[in-house]
DNA sequence: CTACGCTTTTGCAGCGCTGCAAAACACAGC
DNA sequence: GCTGTGTTTTGCAGCGCTGCAAAAGCGTAG
């Protein structure tokens, strides 16, 4: 294999120095139309590329973002690291992604002082278990974005939309249906992370606003938000002497799980039991019935990570670390309206 | 901020060179155990991290492969690339990944020669419409693992399933069912791609097998395999005068797709209709019905995947390009047989 | 013609590590 | 004590680029 063509290669071709060239590669702005023309010829004859490993050590930078998720085929995390991903590249950032698999250590060793530092110029970070003690401890040099669970302590940011009140919109349209024995699956009382903790402030806000008194056996803990443990909440709930007639899920995938026992217990979704989901993820829209979520605008959250954690990369002194709140919409679907609706 | 710790730093800590610490570092053999503690303790007291930019430049390679798939959301890809990245962590090296929406230039652009050459020591591919062409003109030096699409030509390896065989078994267990009106979804005749015509091979070859004539207009072509592409394709099929008792979709979310449209025209699936998908995605165990579908060892595929490009990565002479088959094995659930089965 | 300020180009050091080959050391055998 | 062999340590160059500061060029004013 024979060698790389250089900066040098190039300099000496177009009789310039090899400074002269990066400065002409990078676009600098003094350089006259002669020069660059000059150099432009040499580097197409050549067919010159710059050494992207050099160019990283040179600058101490390496124009790579971290994105950190739990679970990688969770569909919410899916989509939202698509928009991610397309908005660094706009501004010529790759995407390094990780997946933590919700391990508190994972998390811990991904934001403190490490050797891979330097692979990467910030972490875009969605935790799961991540506590206050490990946030102290990080990296403080490293710039990062948290999605969804912490709240910003200011010295990062967060991402994410505002969990009660979404909670409490999503529990509402349940009570406006008429339902009055509505479940909640999705708790977890004792996690680090405050993301479900949050939605149930808000499934207990709406009961509230509408001087109900919410029924404790029926909300459920689950160790995570996937479909298997929706389904194995709702069998525990079918099984309860007085079920509920209605469910509030705390993300779509829990709703799948749930509204899978509740058919294949030969019951009917809404007319037995309404559901309403979270996170507005594909497979809501197709599924039978289609799922009745509250939908985040993941474009925005993606793009307000990435700007922000860009900003934070290249600005000289730390920007403060800000609470970033995305819209979000309630989507009726059939899953609580039993009307068939545009996807 | 102060300077990180050099090399440099830790070496004159422990009273020795600086190659002798980076021999400790990496571990190399020919150290004895007395300058190898005397090293250690001065990198612990300075918290010593290597940097990773300057080794890259020093040995010419990244740590780094690239994954790139067509969309990052479809849930195929992501337990895919979630198995990928297990198995790239446990070598060392860190996963790099990029979405081409299945543009052909974009697919095109990562193969060739470019200057993002040299941020990933190789790439692991799933193209959709790569041609010959962009294949016979793409870098040669850069390490290469196609999955899915495109069979080797003898410089690269191709990991993948027998997509005819696969497709084979799939329509012969709707025949084995009694019906004899299939339609397949998902066919893909002036693709540069090949796994749709392979499907559509298979499709055929099992209604010669049981000496039975395919209905050429229930062969249904699709842009793409995703849900939307499905529910369209079956709402075409079900305004036919004789709509097909059966249907082979070419994938899971296909079958998804077309289970919502079946079941929204007030049909039921599979007493009117059978459906049978591909992939074995979570959600085809979840959904209403569960789908019966073609599953492949994904995590074989995955390590397979990265065994062979760590490979052809660390050795001297490239190793000769391999077909490399995965098994895989037919799921029955209820969109074909109507028996409630375990997940 | 010289001085001055501005633009353009250059030279060099150095980012922090590893490859290579030579030097130093250790030990055995004569 | 000297030689030879094998092990351990060292020194240096250099990966290819960019930051910095100085040098060169260039035009205008005095």
């Amino acid at each position: 294999m024979r060698r790389e063509v250089t900066l040098r290669d190039v300099a000496e071709l177009a009789g310039v120095s090899s400074r002269t060239v990066s400065n002409v590669v990078n676009g600098y702005a003094n350089v006259t139309e002669r020069t660059r023309e000059r150099v432009q010829r040499a580097v197409d004859e050549l067919g010159y590329r710059p050494n992207v490993l050099a160019r990283n050590l040179a600058q101490g930078r390496s124009g790579q973002i971290a994105v950190v998720v739990p679970y990688l085929d969770t569909p919410y995390f899916s989509e939202l690291l698509q928009s991610v991903i397309r908005a660094a590249r706009v501004s010529g950032y790759n995407v390094l992604i990780d997946q933590t698999d919700g391990d508190p250590e994972h998390e811990r060793a991904f934001i403190a002082h490490g050797s891979r530092r330097l692979l990467f110029d910030g972490v875009i970070f969605s935790p799961l278990g991540l506590d206050q003690q490990a946030l102290a401890d990080r990296d403080r040099t490293l710039p990062l974005v948290i999605l969804g669970e912490r709240a910003s302590d200011g010295s990062f940011d967060h991402v994410g939309i505002d969990d009660v009140a979404a909670s409490r919109l999503a529990t509402e349209h349940l009570i406006d249906l008429g339902r009055r024995r509505i479940a909640a699956i999705g708790d977890q009382p004792y996690a680090t992370g405050e993301a479900a903790q949050r939605r149930t402030r808000g499934f207990r806000e709406a009961h509230a606003a509408r001087g109900l008194t919410p029924r404790e056996e029926l909300i459920i803990s689950t160790p995570r938000f996937n479909r298997p443990d929706g389904a194995r909440a709702m069998e525990h709930l079918l099984d309860l002497a007085e079920p509920p007639d209605a469910v509030f899920c705390y993300s779509d995938l829990v709703a799948l799980g749930a509204i899978r026992t509740i058919v294949s217990r030969g019951l009917r979704v809404p007319e037995d039991i309404a559901v309403i989901g979270y996170d507005d993820i594909e497979d809501g829209r197709f599924s039978n019935p289609t799922i009745t979520t509250i939908s985040p605008d993941k474009e925005m959250i993606a793009t307000t990570a990435v700007d922000r954690l860009l900003l934070r990369i290249t600005s000289e002194s730390p920007p403060p670390g800000l609470e970033l709140r995305a819209p979000f919409k309630l989507v009726e679907r059939e899953s609580t309206t039993g009307r068939v609706s545009p996807r």
